[in-house]
DNA sequence: GTCTATACAATGATAGAC
DNA sequence: GTCTATCATTGTATAGAC
């Protein structure tokens, strides 16, 4: 055991940067956030539950807004390439939208944190936070929907109609598998539960036919 | 009914309580704490929204935490009583399920302050708000759709399957819907936007059929 | 419950050594 | 790149008057 060498001691005394310490201060910084708002998180408590002191938070992010924006920016940044990827898939338009809805759901459990501080900024009061514009992610999110809703009714997939109502439909079983995730992760809903919602709104849920 | 005296009034002396005073009260507090939070808002500033003295608030409420119960608990039983009527009512299972969304789309936009409230409480920080069970009104809500869904597939309405998917699946239409009215209230989406959302998810969206 | 005032602790942020 | 030590500022705690 005292053989072991922490990854964080191989570079001491060189210059390596210690790449870790950042990947911590962000897992560090997320938690506190999500759990007590981004008013009420100070840095001395990310470092400490980062392990690191304060000046290396400012190394990385300049300031507390530096690190908040970088949480967002960095989770942003992956969900907006998953969007992409799951328009660009192949499939029907049907099975695109499953898989970009379902892909979506997973995300949040992973990043159930950042989730977490997205709604307490939100939907929260007024904490100080510096601005981030959420809606316009969430857009971006409803656009993608919305293209494949348009090129299903294009090729006949689907039924012609408007398409901001199905896509609204669609997001909505998303807004729902999102707060089971958040606040019944017990019952273990997931993209499993979503699927089978999408599956319903696709199909339709009366006996009497249309 | 005019010998009818309320508990209040009883007991005050001659002097009457002013009733109106009471819902001023309600009214400008449920505005602050939706904007600012409940911890930023102070009895101050609602007495003097209000144009009463502050022993007023306390006549009625007793506390800040008092007016802010009584907020919840009074828009509560109105949305309690509204599930009651609509589960109540004639007609077809659907029906009754998209008359239950509507009117509960209705009530929110009436009461938007207090939901932008319950919002800012259950998803934002810690505010130091007595604690209140949002979880357990929504609980209702769920299990009056749930009963109607449950009905539908028993009397051939709907089509047979686990009725909690389905019950998500239309409340996942009526939590857009609240998105929408709390955030482009200027899109006008309204009960008309939700009732078109119901139709594609009790007939579907697909072309081919099932 | 709120106000004014004072006293103290904690905050975000930095400088300079290693 | 990280540390110790420290800055100026803000925020919080308490007390007493209302």
């Amino acid at each position: 055991m005292d053989g072991i060498i922490a990854p964080e001691q191989a570079g001491v005394g060189t210059i390596a940067p210690d790449e870790g310490a950042r990947q911590r201060l962000l897992l560090a910084a997320t938690r506190l956030f999500a759990r007590a708002g981004y008013a009420a998180t100070s840095v001395r408590e990310i470092v400490e539950a980062a392990g690191v002191t304060k000046p290396v938070l400012y190394y990385y992010f300049q300031s507390k807004e530096g690190i908040y924006l970088a949480i967002l920016e960095e989770t942003t940044r992956i969900m907006d390439a998953t969007i992409a990827e799951a328009v660009a898939a192949g499939g029907s338009a049907c099975t695109r939208i499953e898989g970009l809805l379902e892909r979506m759901v997973v995300l949040v459990r992973v990043h159930i944190d950042t989730v977490r501080l997205v709604y307490s900024v939100f939907y929260g009061p007024p904490q100080g936070a510096p601005p981030f514009d959420f809606e316009a992610f969430h857009r971006r999110l409803v656009e993608a929907v919305r293209r494949l809703v348009v090129e299903g009714m294009a090729n006949g997939e689907l039924r012609p109609g408007d398409p901001d109502d199905v896509t609204w439909a669609l997001l909505g079983a998303f807004e729902v598998a999102n707060g089971l995730e958040l606040h019944h992760p017990d019952l273990q809903f997931g993209a499993a539960g979503l699927r089978r919602m999408l599956t319903l709104i696709f199909d339709g849920v009366r006996a009497v036919s249309r």
